[in-house]
DNA sequence: TTGACATTTAGTCAATTAACTAAATATCTA
DNA sequence: TAGATATTTAGTTAATTGACTAAATGTCAA
């Protein structure tokens, strides 16, 4: 249990967790994106929510897909306690709503938007 | 949000909160006894608790007693999943059972066989 | 009123953590 | 098959944290 709290403790983290409870599926560029951290940070943080259970990942190739692991029961109360506090809470609110913006086009052409800003980031 | 989840993933926290889950109210004294760790550093980790929201406190001369915060009602679903958690998991049942040896007895009597045990240490 | 005593504050220090970059791995596609 | 690309692993570093001791605060009781 202590381990879940430890997971949820990190801002990162529980911002992973409550974009999995409004979009039910994300790929690891959309998080990292989305997240504002390299990928590498992403990918850590991805991990320690897994080795705790909260999170389930599906592979596809090159892309991997994250969800809420909703095969364990015993985490529902949690996750719904975490939905209902989400709802009650503005900035929260304001901060997954940027979501949206990543999440208004596939993976595949947000990584060729993200490639073309870090090419035009080294003219400079 | 964020700093209830930190609040609770430090492990000795975590452990106060259990204990004032099926102890109802605790004082300073009987917490530091049993977290097994410094005064000052149990007093710490109170006012962490407290700054959250999770855990009041009530003054009564030179004694300090807790309970958890049972006012916001906010923080029920959460207090009821941990006691959920807590029957099912031996490990922290047995951690709390050792409670029960502190609390036999008062506060008073308490400090009294405290101090007892650190004067013979120094005898050493 | 003085000394004992429960708790808190201040200050220090070692361990943990979360970020980064560089390099490795694995997979697709031209 | 070679190069591009999505993700992970390794290694480094600065910031945070949780523990301690010493000292301060506030309260009781002889």
């Amino acid at each position: 249990m202590n381990k879940i709290f430890k997971a949820l403790g990190d801002r990162n983290r529980l911002r992973i967790v409550l974009s999995l409870i409004t979009k039910s599926e994300l790929c690891a560029c959309q998080i990292h994106e989305w997240l504002g951290v390299s990928a590498p940070t992403a990918s850590n943080h991805l991990n320690i929510l897994i080795d705790t259970g909260l999170v389930l990942s599906r592979k596809e190739g090159r892309w991997v897909y994250y969800t809420l692991n909703q095969e364990d029961a015993s985490l529902s109360p949690l996750f719904k306690w975490l939905k209902l506090k989400l709802y009650h809470d503005e900035s929260l609110k304001f901060d997954i709503e940027h979501l949206n913006e990543i999440t208004s086009c596939s993976p595949i052409i947000l990584r060729r938007k993200q490639r073309k800003r870090k090419n035009s980031l080294q003219l400079n």
